[in-house]
DNA sequence: CCCAAGACCTGGCGGC
DNA sequence: TGCCGCCAGGTCTTGG
């Protein structure tokens, strides 16, 4: 799915083109995504103005006059803007439209995303509360990592998916920041130093940021706002990449499993 | 609480 | 060509 960097390319591509629209109505075409669909409830957004769109994890948050749209994309999910009428195709299961005529529309083949309507604030919802401190934040560090890893068995790739622990990773960035910090993503999580995990935090930021630079990473599905792949894929140094040279020594690739998600790294750099 | 496994859903791909 | 099994960027629930 769309990782932090996806969402957040999503975010800033759709942002300058519906920002200060009225929305005219929002279709649904199935019947639900993760959550049902609840198309009344979602036309309580009809006439109200688009104000500002959030991101808080892998959630977009549209602030509108008179409440707010959360967003997941799940899996396969991307959203898509069109000036005018565009005929939906298979899987364009949500629409945005706006009294000018344009659309926000809503694609995701595997219906893993999610659409809810919310009266207030959705900081405080149960879905966002649960999230630990987003990749950026000052909250996020060696010593945070450390802290809450210490007694914990399970491998530390699972630990970096948790959504609890830190907001935004998904499997390709914890894959390619495990990489770049020379951690093996099957070591327990509670056995790795403090000094290791301030290392994890920099590749993190790093993986994340050149991502973001590149428009993110598209493998199949994702898009961004008008339709455009992301470029990171050509930049992965190991997601998707066993039995090709490790990039830093050139031994061969390892691929995996961890709890039913696939790994890959380097034998020889990662420890 | 911690951890592992399976569930949700559709499409694409490799193998036979 | 056609069918089958397996795999996929996420997250939630269940059960030990």
């Amino acid at each position: 799915m769309p990782e932090l960097p996806e969402v957040e390319t999503t975010r800033r591509g759709i942002l300058p083109l519906i920002q200060g629209k009225r929305v005219e109505r929002i279709i649904t075409r199935v019947a639900s995504l993760r959550l049902p669909l609840d198309g009344p409830r979602l036309n309580r957004l009809r006439g109200a103005k688009l104000v500002d769109i959030d991101r808080r994890a892998k959630y977009l948050l549209f602030r509108f006059s008179a409440g707010w749209l959360l967003v997941h994309l799940g899996m396969s999910g991307s959203l898509r803007f069109y000036s005018r009428y565009h005929p939906p195709a298979a899987h364009d299961h949500v629409d945005i439209r706006f009294s000018d005529g344009s659309c926000l529309r809503l694609r995701d083949p595997r219906r893993f995303g999610l659409v809810l309507f919310l009266e207030d604030d959705p900081m405080g919802h149960a879905l966002l509360i649960r999230c630990g401190p987003e990749p950026f934040s000052e909250e996020f560090s060696g010593l945070y990592l450390y802290r809450l890893s210490r007694g914990r068995r399970l491998q530390v790739h699972s630990f970096l998916l948790d959504q609890r622990i830190v907001a935004g990773l998904g499997n390709i960035y914890v894959n390619e920041a495990l990489f770049v910090s020379g951690i093996d993503p099957q070591r327990r999580a509670g056995s790795i130093s403090r000094k290791r995990y301030d290392t994890l935090v920099q590749a993190v930021r790093d993986v994340l940021g050149r991502a973001l630079d590149a428009g993110g990473t598209t493998l199949r599905d994702f898009r961004d706002g008008v339709g455009k792949p992301g470029y990171f894929s050509l930049r992965l140094q190991v997601y998707g990449r066993g039995g090709e040279p490790c990039p830093r020594c050139l031994a061969i690739l390892r691929e995996g499993r961890v709890h039913m998600r696939s790994i890959f790294y380097c034998r020889r750099c990662q420890k």
